[in-house]
Parts: structure tokens; sequence; C-alpha cells
DNA sequence: CGTTAGCACTCCTTTTAAGCGAGTGCTAAT
DNA sequence: ATTAGCACTCGCTTAAAAGGAGTGCTAACG
């Protein structure tokens, strides 16, 4: 348990860290005008903190920092959420004016206002298909091999990619394989189509037509292949603006990550409703042991559907990030209610 | 013009810092083996070649490096294409051998591979639908106030967005629109579609419907404002691997434009069929005025579809790039016909 | 007893100086 | 025409010195 003046002066070294990114001196701390005590008391709590594991001294007769556990303290406890300036409103709002046609386009654009508004990196993903149902699927043939599937869902989400038409199928067959599937999947869960496909359609198939396997397959790759999100990434190059990335290295091995979707999603992995963060080594991926990482979970109709989140050094600016992700997955929420409601 | 000897001294040069990124001296290219005359003799040609634009020094009693004008004739002169090695090459057969079922599959796959095989920064264009012409187009409701339009090239590429459908629309009048266009778009090129929407469908829809000015419009945003080609981007982070960018203020300002899809487009503006050098101060882009760019156009029957490019510093592996955008340009050709003929 | 001033000490960072060495340009010899 | 020899330049590395921010401890103060 700490004292009030323990978290005063913590929160002091943290707020000053986060702004100078350099280690923080009993002196200056003094002279900011919130921690009324003299350089030599806030020497002793200083050291009674560190005992506790919440500062660090990268070497004698320097200023502190904060600890991993310091910041999660800082985090848990004393940060201010305030964070959200004139400037930020006003673009957060300008948000929903600008004319957005599909859910790329949202994603996209949130990422980009997210990075642009913290000068962190920012990673969206798109939202899962998980919960989603089929709401219309079509086959338009391009020539004689292949032909374009498409995969609508109910959130208005399209998917499509091109088949080759296996030999032996016609064109009366694909029309009527097509109203086949729309007469039994359409608003069926895309996580029930897989078996929905194998029961109840397979035995129809059979009916109609020969090498029915062959098409089968092909179609179960087609709609449950691409449930996958898609992840968009912004101002990876702000992370070349943090002190702590001087060090090329560094920077290389955290941009290379970055550049690894697969990577990059199982960073997101467990995502809870809500805002979680992650601070340094509490993030499972070596590359980013020195950065911490805030996500927040959007919703449609109470069914949490993608992540958006901010990546930066630990030294980030947990309120300001904070409360700008809660903002913000909750318009992209309420935008997404409103297209489909 | 060249001695014959200036271009053997000239070609070691380019050649040996291109591998060492270090000003080469007379001494160590007397010593290559290839050119077989006194480093006193070497520095003559040296000073020759200094003269003539070809090579600079960045202070006295250094070695020489090239300049602009030096890779420039290195390039259009010397340049061997003999570039790819044994794993490159299985490395391209695998190519094909993968699955790839829609275009975005295609080149994002070889923007990656690109990046991979070179170790520098791959930019990739997708294809331009100017020549492709309209295969189908299909509205599909998703509620009462929304639907997805979905367009479909010739080419199998596929294009969507959510469309608000006005009030005074009904389903019978969306059928009767999407019939309509159907039979007088389909088969038409991408950039006649705009005008043959504005002659012959207005007045016909004129007749059946009212409100038509308002969904016609939306129409037509929804044809034509998608044509723009998407940018696919690889090995960004190979930038940091390179010396000449170890200091990140050029490495940031290079990655920046790389972020901005915009700026990259530009980049490409003007690309004849075929390969392009551009080095150093020759690309129009201030950021990567340190770099040069290399770009080949792949082409789909005759018309030039889109531009594959590997952007690296001034310092490049001319030849082995070169030869293998060459090959690569020319695989996804082939790889595209084969899709559609 | 909590708080604060004073002071010696630590250790990182910056500055200055010296020496090294790769490479050049010129001259004279071959 | 080519090459060996040599003095000279200048960036880079290493070493030493100076500077300074900050600490920990002790003793004094209210």
């Amino acid at each position: 348990m700490l004292s009030e003046r323990q978290r005063m002066i913590l929160n002091a070294i943290v707020d000053d860290y986060i702004r100078s990114a350099e280690p923080v001196g009993s002196r200056s701390i003094s002279k900011r005008g919130d921690v009324t005590f003299s350089p030599a008391t806030i020497r002793n709590e200083m050291a009674d903190l560190e005992e506790l594991g919440l500062l660090e001294q990268p070497h004698t007769s320097a200023g502190r920092i904060p600890s991993i556990k310091g910041y999660r303290y800082y985090v848990d406890h004393l940060v201010t959420l305030d964070g959200l300036g004139d400037q930020d409103v006003r673009k957060l709002r300008t948000f929903f004016a600008e004319k957005m046609n599909h859910w790329e386009g949202v994603i996209g654009h949130a990422a980009t206002l997210l990075s642009q508004l913290t000068n962190y990196t920012s990673i969206v993903l798109g939202p899962e298909m998980f919960s989603t149902t089929l709401k219309h699927f079509q086959l338009i043939p391009i020539n004689d091999v292949s032909a374009v599937a498409i995969i609508v869902a109910n959130t208005g989400h399209v998917e499509h990619r091109t088949i080759t038409i296996p030999d032996g199928i016609s064109m009366d067959d694909m029309a009527k394989i097509v109203n086949l599937l729309n007469d039994k999947l359409t608003g069926i869960p895309f996580h029930r189509v897989k078996s929905v496909l194998h029961s109840e359609i397979a035995k129809e198939l059979t009916r109609y037509i020969d090498h029915c396997e062959e098409i089968l397959s092909l179609l179960e790759q087609t709609i449950t292949e691409e449930q996958e999100p898609k992840v968009f990434l912004s101002g990876a190059s702000n992370m070349l603006t943090q002190p702590e990335f001087k060090d090329i290295d560094k920077a290389k091995s955290i941009l290379e990550m970055l550049e690894e979707t697969q990577l990059l999603m199982q960073l997101f992995q467990s995502n809870p409703s809500g805002i979680q963060v992650r601070i340094g080594t509490e993030n499972a991926m070596e590359a980013i042991n020195q950065c911490s990482l805030i996500t927040a979970t959007y919703s449609y109709e109470g069914q949490s559907l993608g992540t958006i989140g901010i990546l930066g050094p630990t030294r980030m600016e947990y309120g300001k990030v904070i409360s700008l992700l809660d903002y913000l997955s909750k318009d992209i929420a309420l935008l997404m209610s409103r297209w489909h409601k």
C-alpha cells in the first residue's frame, strides 16, 4: 500500500518521464509545483519506491525511471483520462462526417486517424465474420473455366475469390448450385456454414450433379477460408520518432514485426471486450518488450467484432491513448450499427 | 566517350562500392584482378573520371564513389544481367505453384517475394481497370436502406461498396435498374462507362422511375470512383539495413513517404512499358533523392496493366534487380493470361 | 520525528587532443 | 605511357580531461 505522498511522487515521475524520456531527478519534481516537498524528502521516498520495484535507476547517480511494475501501478491507479484536446475532438467529429461506403474505409480511416492523433503506431483489426450471417452467395462466370464467387454478409461485408470450374459442370448446374446455396445458407452464421454445407447441401447436391465432391470442397474452401480478419497498420514510421528507438537495430526488429500480419494477429489474440493495456514484457512478443500495446474492442449488437490498438514505447501517454481508443471504438460501433440497423 | 580502360575502372568502382558501401581506393581496384594496372595509373584515370562527373570524392584523400551520372553510365552501358542465383530461381518457380485465387493474392505475394529476394523495399501497383471491361453489375440489398453494389470486371477483378438507397426507390425499381445496367454496360470498357451512363441509361431510366438523378449519380460514383489501383508494399524495414540510412532522420522521411499511398502512386505515374531505372535525383520526390527506383510493367494482351518496382539505395545491385523484375513481370503477365484466356 | 540543508561521491556525457592510416596528387624514373 | 616513391590531407579512433546532474548520507532544524 502506497502513501498518498508516494503516489503523488510516482505520478509525477511517470508524467515527467513520459514527456521528457529522461530519468527524473528529485530536484525537478520538487520544482513542478504539485509536490511541495524538498528534494531530500523526495529522494527518500524515491529510494523506498525503488525498493518496492516501482522505479529503477539506469545507473547510480542518475534520476529514476518507472519500471514495468511502476507503469502498471500508474495505469491501474493514477492515470487521468482527460486526455482529449480540442483538435482531437474536432478530428474525431469529422470521422462521422466523411462518407464511408465499405467497412475497409472505416477501419482504414480509423487507423490513420489514430496514428495521426497520437504520433504512435496504430493497428486495427477488421471485423471478424464469426458472428455474422451469410446474406447472399453468387457465382459470376468470367469465362469457360473460371468464375468469381462472391459472398455477402449481413453486415455488408463482401468477400470474393476466383475459382476454377471443374470439368463436367455446366452453367445450368452452377445456377442450380447457387440457388440451392442461397436457399439453404442465407441467414446462417458463418461458423455454422461448414457443417450445414456437409450435412444438408451434400445430400441435395448428389441428386442433381456428378463430381459434386470436388465442387463441394471448393465451395467449402471459398466460404470458410476467408473469415480471417484483415489488419490495417498506420504510422509505423512514428516509431522512429521515439528516442528509445534511435538505435536502428531496435527500430528494425519492431518494424519487421509490424510487417508480419500473422504476428500482429497473434498479438491481438486474447482480446476481452473493453480496453486492455499491455506494458513492456507483459506482451508475449520479444520484439516489443520495450513497447506498450493498448487495445479496445468495438462491437456490434453486443458481440465484439474487432479490435483497434495503439503501439508505442512503454513511456506512452496512457491517459490520452486510453480515452482516445475508448471514444473511437464506441464511434465505430455506432457507425456500424447505423448502417445495418 | 570513355576508353575501354576507363570503363573497366568505372565498372570496378561501382561494383566494389555496391558491395562495400565505402569509398573505393586505387589500391583495392588494382588488387581485384580484372584491372591489371598499377594504383598510380588507376589514380590518373580516376581523376579524369571525376572531371567527367562520373565519380566523386567525399573529401580529399578519400576513395571515390560513383555519382548519379556514374551510376547512370553503369546502368546504361556496363551492368551485367546475370544476377539470378539458384535460390532465386527456385523461389520464383514456386511462385506459380502456389494457388492464387484473386489478383490481390498474386500481387501481394509478388511484393513479398521481391523484397525477400532483394533485401530492398518492393512496391507493387495492382492492375488498373482502364482497359478492362465490365462483366457484371449487381446490387444486393442488406436491409431497407442500404445495399451492396458489386462490380465484376472481365479480368475477375471485383470491387464493392455499400450504398444507401434513396427514398422512394422500391425493390422492384432496383431490380429494373440492375437489369438495365447489365444490359447496357456489360462488355463496355470502364473508361467509357461514365459517358454511356449519361447518354443511354439516363434516358431509359427517366421513363421508369422518379428521383433518377439521385440514384444515377450514386451509381456513377460507385462505378467510376473505384478505378484507382491498389498499392502493395513489402520490406520497408529493409531500408534500415542499408548503412546510408543509419541516420534515423533520413530513414524516417523515407518510411513516411512509403506510408502515403498517394505519393507512391505519383512515383509510378509515368511508367512506359518495359523496365525503367530512376537513380537518385532523377526521382522527382525529395525524400528518395538518395534512392534508386527500378520499375517494370506487367501487361495483359499487349496492354500494360500495372507496375512492380524495387526501391533501394542508389548503391543498388542493379544487375540483379533488373533481371529479377524482368523475370517476375513476365511471370505475372503469364499467370494472369492463363486465368482469363 | 518528519523534514530539510549541506556535502562528498558517482558515473555518464561532452570536449579536447593525439595518433593512426587509407588514399591522394605530384614528380621523377623506367 | 606506365609506375615507383613520397609528402600531404583529413576523417576516424582512442585516450584523457573537464563538466554536471543526481544521489546517499549526515547533521541540523522546527
